[in-house]
DNA sequence: TGGATAGTTTTAGAACCATGGAAATGAACG
DNA sequence: CGTTCATTTCCATGGTTCTAAAACTATCCA
Protein backbone atom coordinates (compact mmCIF):
# COMPACT_ATOMS: atom_id res chain seq x y z
CA UNK A 1 0.00 0.00 0.00
CA UNK A 2 1.48 3.41 -1.02
CA UNK A 3 0.99 6.43 1.39
CA UNK A 4 -1.84 7.75 -0.80
CA UNK A 5 -4.18 4.84 -0.49
CA UNK A 6 -2.84 5.03 3.65
CA UNK A 7 -4.27 8.47 3.58
CA UNK A 8 -7.37 7.51 2.12
CA UNK A 9 -8.20 4.45 4.31
CA UNK A 10 -7.51 6.95 6.86
CA UNK A 11 -9.48 9.50 6.30
CA UNK A 12 -12.52 7.14 6.13
CA UNK A 13 -11.94 5.97 9.44
CA UNK A 14 -11.13 9.04 11.23
CA UNK A 15 -14.38 9.74 11.43
CA UNK A 16 -16.97 8.81 14.53
CA UNK A 17 -19.64 7.20 12.19
CA UNK A 18 -17.85 5.43 9.84
CA UNK A 19 -15.67 4.44 12.10
CA UNK A 20 -18.55 3.15 14.17
CA UNK A 21 -19.97 1.72 10.78
CA UNK A 22 -17.01 -0.15 10.00
CA UNK A 23 -16.93 -1.55 14.12
CA UNK A 24 -20.10 -2.91 13.10
CA UNK A 25 -19.32 -4.43 10.03
CA UNK A 26 -16.13 -6.23 11.82
CA UNK A 27 -18.03 -7.72 14.19
CA UNK A 28 -20.91 -8.78 12.01
CA UNK A 29 -17.81 -10.66 9.94
CA UNK A 30 -19.01 -12.03 6.75
CA UNK A 31 -22.34 -11.93 6.65
CA UNK A 32 -22.56 -7.86 6.97
CA UNK A 33 -25.62 -5.91 7.50
CA UNK A 34 -27.82 -4.25 4.98
CA UNK A 35 -27.54 -0.26 4.67
CA UNK A 36 -30.95 -0.32 5.94
CA UNK A 37 -29.96 -1.80 9.64
CA UNK A 38 -26.93 0.08 10.34
CA UNK A 39 -28.49 3.43 9.72
CA UNK A 40 -31.95 2.14 12.33
CA UNK A 41 -29.03 0.90 14.54
CA UNK A 42 -26.67 3.59 14.30
CA UNK A 43 -29.56 6.25 14.11
CA UNK A 44 -27.96 7.81 10.87
CA UNK A 45 -30.39 9.27 8.09
CA UNK A 46 -29.77 7.44 5.74
CA UNK A 47 -28.77 9.98 2.92
CA UNK A 48 -25.98 10.54 5.49
CA UNK A 49 -25.35 6.82 5.78
CA UNK A 50 -24.57 6.21 2.35
CA UNK A 51 -22.28 9.00 2.06
CA UNK A 52 -20.28 7.48 4.46
CA UNK A 53 -20.50 4.16 3.02
CA UNK A 54 -19.25 5.12 -0.24
CA UNK A 55 -16.06 6.50 1.53
CA UNK A 56 -15.35 3.33 3.40
CA UNK A 57 -16.12 1.50 -0.46
CA UNK A 58 -13.84 4.40 -1.69
CA UNK A 59 -11.16 3.42 0.94
CA UNK A 60 -11.32 -0.29 0.13
CA UNK A 61 -12.77 -0.79 4.04
CA UNK A 62 -16.19 -1.88 2.96
CA UNK A 63 -17.48 -4.62 0.11
CA UNK A 64 -21.35 -4.62 -0.79
CA UNK A 65 -23.48 -6.95 -2.64
CA UNK A 66 -26.90 -7.25 -3.43
CA UNK A 67 -29.44 -8.85 -1.92
CA UNK A 68 -33.24 -8.45 -3.09
CA UNK A 69 -33.90 -5.14 -2.62
CA UNK A 70 -31.00 -4.43 0.59
CA UNK A 71 -27.66 -3.45 -0.41
CA UNK A 72 -25.41 -5.75 2.30
CA UNK A 73 -22.21 -4.16 3.69
CA UNK A 74 -19.42 -6.22 4.86
CA UNK A 75 -15.50 -5.58 5.85
CA UNK A 76 -13.43 -5.97 3.14
CA UNK A 77 -10.87 -7.58 5.00
CA UNK A 78 -7.91 -6.91 2.52
CA UNK A 79 -8.25 -3.30 3.14
CA UNK A 80 -7.75 -3.57 6.84
CA UNK A 81 -5.06 -5.95 6.03
CA UNK A 82 -3.26 -3.98 4.12
CA UNK A 83 -3.74 -0.87 6.01
CA UNK A 84 -2.42 -2.38 8.93
CA UNK A 85 0.39 -3.76 7.19
CA UNK A 86 1.30 -0.22 6.22
CA UNK A 87 0.88 0.92 9.66
CA UNK A 88 3.06 -1.73 10.59
CA UNK A 89 6.08 -1.58 7.79
CA UNK A 90 5.67 2.17 7.66
CA UNK A 91 4.98 3.15 10.88
CA UNK A 92 7.00 0.42 13.44
CA UNK A 93 9.29 -0.55 10.82
CA UNK A 94 8.42 -3.44 10.53
CA UNK A 95 8.47 -4.63 13.94
CA UNK A 96 4.92 -5.47 15.07
CA UNK A 97 6.14 -5.90 18.76
CA UNK A 98 6.96 -2.21 18.89
CA UNK A 99 3.98 -1.31 17.87
CA UNK A 100 1.51 -4.49 19.68
CA UNK A 101 0.59 -4.01 22.77
CA UNK A 102 -2.03 -1.92 24.42
CA UNK A 103 -0.61 -1.91 27.65
CA UNK A 104 -1.76 1.36 30.03
CA UNK A 105 -3.69 2.84 27.06
CA UNK A 106 -6.95 2.64 29.26
CA UNK A 107 -5.01 3.91 32.51
CA UNK A 108 -4.88 7.42 30.74
CA UNK A 109 -5.44 9.21 27.99
CA UNK A 110 -2.38 9.21 25.55
CA UNK A 111 -2.82 13.00 24.07
CA UNK A 112 -2.35 15.24 27.12
CA UNK A 113 -4.88 17.84 26.18
CA UNK A 114 -6.37 19.66 29.01
CA UNK A 115 -8.59 22.53 27.01
CA UNK A 116 -9.00 22.07 23.72
CA UNK A 117 -12.25 19.62 22.65
CA UNK A 118 -11.80 16.47 20.77
CA UNK A 119 -13.32 16.78 17.39
CA UNK A 120 -16.09 14.44 16.92
CA UNK A 121 -19.63 16.60 18.04
CA UNK A 122 -19.72 19.87 15.92
CA UNK A 123 -20.61 23.15 17.29
CA UNK A 124 -23.83 24.70 15.85
CA UNK A 125 -24.61 27.92 15.83
CA UNK A 126 -27.01 29.36 17.73
CA UNK B 1 -8.26 3.31 23.77
CA UNK B 2 -11.43 4.72 22.99
CA UNK B 3 -12.38 5.06 19.67
CA UNK B 4 -12.85 9.46 20.19
CA UNK B 5 -9.04 9.39 20.66
CA UNK B 6 -8.73 6.42 17.81
CA UNK B 7 -10.80 9.34 16.03
CA UNK B 8 -8.49 12.34 16.81
CA UNK B 9 -5.13 9.92 16.22
CA UNK B 10 -6.69 8.34 12.82
CA UNK B 11 -7.53 12.35 11.80
CA UNK B 12 -4.13 13.68 12.79
CA UNK B 13 -2.58 10.08 10.54
CA UNK B 14 -5.08 11.01 7.43
CA UNK B 15 -3.19 13.85 5.95
CA UNK B 16 -0.40 13.82 3.45
CA UNK B 17 2.40 15.37 5.52
CA UNK B 18 1.00 14.57 8.24
CA UNK B 19 1.89 11.27 7.79
CA UNK B 20 4.88 11.51 5.87
CA UNK B 21 6.19 13.42 9.27
CA UNK B 22 5.05 10.78 11.47
CA UNK B 23 6.93 8.13 9.15
CA UNK B 24 10.09 10.51 9.28
CA UNK B 25 10.01 10.16 12.77
CA UNK B 26 9.43 6.62 13.22
CA UNK B 27 12.23 5.88 10.90
CA UNK B 28 14.63 8.51 12.96
CA UNK B 29 13.38 6.42 16.60
CA UNK B 30 14.36 7.89 19.84
CA UNK B 31 16.69 11.00 18.44
CA UNK B 32 13.89 12.25 16.21
CA UNK B 33 14.51 16.03 14.22
CA UNK B 34 14.45 18.89 14.82
CA UNK B 35 11.09 21.08 13.57
CA UNK B 36 13.79 22.56 11.44
CA UNK B 37 15.04 19.89 9.66
CA UNK B 38 11.53 18.50 9.18
CA UNK B 39 10.64 21.34 7.71
CA UNK B 40 13.90 21.70 5.27
CA UNK B 41 13.48 17.64 4.25
CA UNK B 42 10.00 17.89 3.45
CA UNK B 43 9.65 21.51 1.73
CA UNK B 44 6.42 22.66 4.48
CA UNK B 45 7.12 26.11 5.48
CA UNK B 46 7.33 26.12 9.12
CA UNK B 47 4.25 27.60 10.27
CA UNK B 48 2.82 24.91 8.32
CA UNK B 49 4.55 22.35 9.63
CA UNK B 50 3.95 23.95 13.48
CA UNK B 51 0.43 23.53 12.65
CA UNK B 52 0.90 19.85 11.77
CA UNK B 53 3.59 18.91 14.47
CA UNK B 54 0.84 20.54 16.95
CA UNK B 55 -1.80 18.07 15.73
CA UNK B 56 0.64 15.06 16.12
CA UNK B 57 1.42 16.13 19.53
CA UNK B 58 -2.15 16.50 20.23
CA UNK B 59 -3.05 13.40 19.10
CA UNK B 60 -0.72 11.73 20.96
CA UNK B 61 1.74 10.42 18.26
CA UNK B 62 4.66 12.44 18.65
CA UNK B 63 7.21 14.10 21.38
CA UNK B 64 8.98 16.85 21.97
CA UNK B 65 11.80 18.22 23.79
CA UNK B 66 14.14 20.83 24.16
CA UNK B 67 17.70 20.46 22.61
CA UNK B 68 19.67 24.00 22.63
CA UNK B 69 17.86 26.47 20.65
CA UNK B 70 16.16 23.38 19.02
CA UNK B 71 13.21 21.66 19.56
CA UNK B 72 13.62 17.96 19.11
CA UNK B 73 10.00 15.52 17.90
CA UNK B 74 10.11 12.24 18.29
CA UNK B 75 7.33 9.55 17.92
CA UNK B 76 5.39 8.73 20.97
CA UNK B 77 5.59 4.66 20.50
CA UNK B 78 2.78 4.39 23.19
CA UNK B 79 0.33 6.44 20.94
CA UNK B 80 0.79 4.33 17.77
CA UNK B 81 1.10 1.83 20.49
CA UNK B 82 -2.37 2.44 21.52
CA UNK B 83 -4.09 3.35 18.30
CA UNK B 84 -2.73 -0.28 16.75
CA UNK B 85 -4.36 -1.85 20.04
CA UNK B 86 -7.44 -0.19 19.44
CA UNK B 87 -7.42 -1.10 15.69
CA UNK B 88 -6.16 -4.98 16.48
CA UNK B 89 -8.96 -4.96 19.14
CA UNK B 90 -11.97 -3.26 17.96
CA UNK B 91 -11.46 -3.85 14.29
CA UNK B 92 -9.83 -7.27 13.80
CA UNK B 93 -11.51 -8.79 17.12
CA UNK B 94 -8.64 -9.47 18.84
CA UNK B 95 -7.44 -11.71 16.73
CA UNK B 96 -4.08 -9.93 15.28
CA UNK B 97 -4.27 -12.99 12.27
CA UNK B 98 -6.92 -11.92 10.61
CA UNK B 99 -5.35 -8.08 9.97
CA UNK B 100 -1.79 -8.60 10.05
CA UNK B 101 -1.02 -9.85 6.43
CA UNK B 102 0.07 -7.82 4.04
CA UNK B 103 -0.13 -9.83 1.00
CA UNK B 104 -1.57 -8.68 -2.16
CA UNK B 105 -1.24 -5.30 -1.18
CA UNK B 106 1.55 -4.07 -3.84
CA UNK B 107 -0.20 -5.90 -6.26
CA UNK B 108 -3.24 -4.19 -6.78
CA UNK B 109 -5.41 -1.21 -5.63
CA UNK B 110 -7.38 -2.34 -2.90
CA UNK B 111 -9.97 0.32 -3.43
CA UNK B 112 -10.51 -0.64 -6.73
CA UNK B 113 -12.53 -4.43 -6.55
CA UNK B 114 -12.72 -6.69 -8.84
CA UNK B 115 -16.30 -7.50 -7.43
CA UNK B 116 -18.15 -4.23 -9.41
CA UNK B 117 -20.00 -2.19 -6.69
CA UNK B 118 -23.94 -1.60 -7.50
CA UNK B 119 -23.14 2.24 -7.47
CA UNK B 120 -21.13 2.48 -10.74
CA UNK B 121 -24.19 2.28 -13.25
CA UNK B 122 -23.67 5.86 -14.82
CA UNK B 123 -20.47 4.87 -16.50
CA UNK B 124 -20.63 5.11 -20.42
CA UNK B 125 -18.16 3.12 -22.54
CA UNK B 126 -18.12 6.38 -24.99
C1' DT C 1 -49.45 -1.00 -14.19
C1' DG C 2 -49.27 1.03 -9.76
C1' DG C 3 -47.78 1.39 -5.12
C1' DA C 4 -44.59 0.42 -1.43
C1' DT C 5 -39.84 -0.43 -0.01
C1' DA C 6 -34.62 0.14 -0.05
C1' DG C 7 -30.82 2.96 -1.33
C1' DT C 8 -28.38 6.46 -3.85
C1' DT C 9 -27.40 10.99 -5.91
C1' DT C 10 -27.95 15.77 -5.88
C1' DT C 11 -27.73 19.98 -3.73
C1' DA C 12 -26.82 23.60 -0.46
C1' DG C 13 -25.17 25.64 3.62
C1' DA C 14 -22.51 25.53 7.77
C1' DA C 15 -18.49 24.05 10.10
C1' DC C 16 -13.98 22.65 9.79
C1' DC C 17 -9.11 22.16 7.91
C1' DA C 18 -4.85 23.61 5.44
C1' DT C 19 -1.80 27.12 4.03
C1' DG C 20 1.79 30.55 4.54
C1' DG C 21 3.40 35.45 5.38
C1' DA C 22 4.27 38.53 9.12
C1' DA C 23 4.96 39.30 13.74
C1' DA C 24 5.88 37.54 18.28
C1' DT C 25 8.18 34.57 21.46
C1' DG C 26 11.92 32.88 24.01
C1' DA C 27 16.07 30.53 24.86
C1' DA C 28 21.10 30.56 23.82
C1' DC C 29 25.12 32.88 22.84
C1' DG C 30 28.52 36.71 22.93
C1' DC D 1 22.10 43.25 28.14
C1' DG D 2 21.19 42.86 23.53
C1' DT D 3 21.45 40.04 19.29
C1' DT D 4 20.40 35.98 16.83
C1' DC D 5 18.14 32.08 15.48
C1' DA D 6 14.45 28.47 15.69
C1' DT D 7 9.96 27.97 16.30
C1' DT D 8 5.24 29.28 17.24
C1' DT D 9 1.14 32.26 17.06
C1' DC D 10 -1.93 35.25 14.54
C1' DC D 11 -4.85 35.84 10.82
C1' DA D 12 -6.99 35.89 6.29
C1' DT D 13 -8.08 32.94 2.51
C1' DG D 14 -9.53 29.12 -0.15
C1' DG D 15 -10.72 24.43 -0.10
C1' DT D 16 -12.86 20.24 1.92
C1' DT D 17 -16.08 17.59 4.75
C1' DC D 18 -20.47 16.73 7.05
C1' DT D 19 -25.22 16.83 7.10
C1' DA D 20 -29.85 15.95 5.56
C1' DA D 21 -33.98 17.05 2.67
C1' DA D 22 -35.65 16.16 -1.97
C1' DA D 23 -35.50 13.81 -6.12
C1' DC D 24 -34.22 9.77 -8.33
C1' DT D 25 -33.39 4.59 -9.57
C1' DA D 26 -34.20 -0.15 -8.78
C1' DT D 27 -36.85 -4.06 -6.78
C1' DC D 28 -40.79 -6.60 -5.25
C1' DC D 29 -45.69 -7.71 -4.92
C1' DA D 30 -50.54 -7.63 -6.15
Amino acid sequence: MEMNEAVVALSALAQESRLAVFRMLVKAGEDGFAAGEIAEKLSIPPATLSFHLKELAHAGLVLSRKEGRSIIYSMNSKGIKCLMGFLIEDCCQGRPELCISADGCDDAKVCEQPNKSPKGKRKKSG
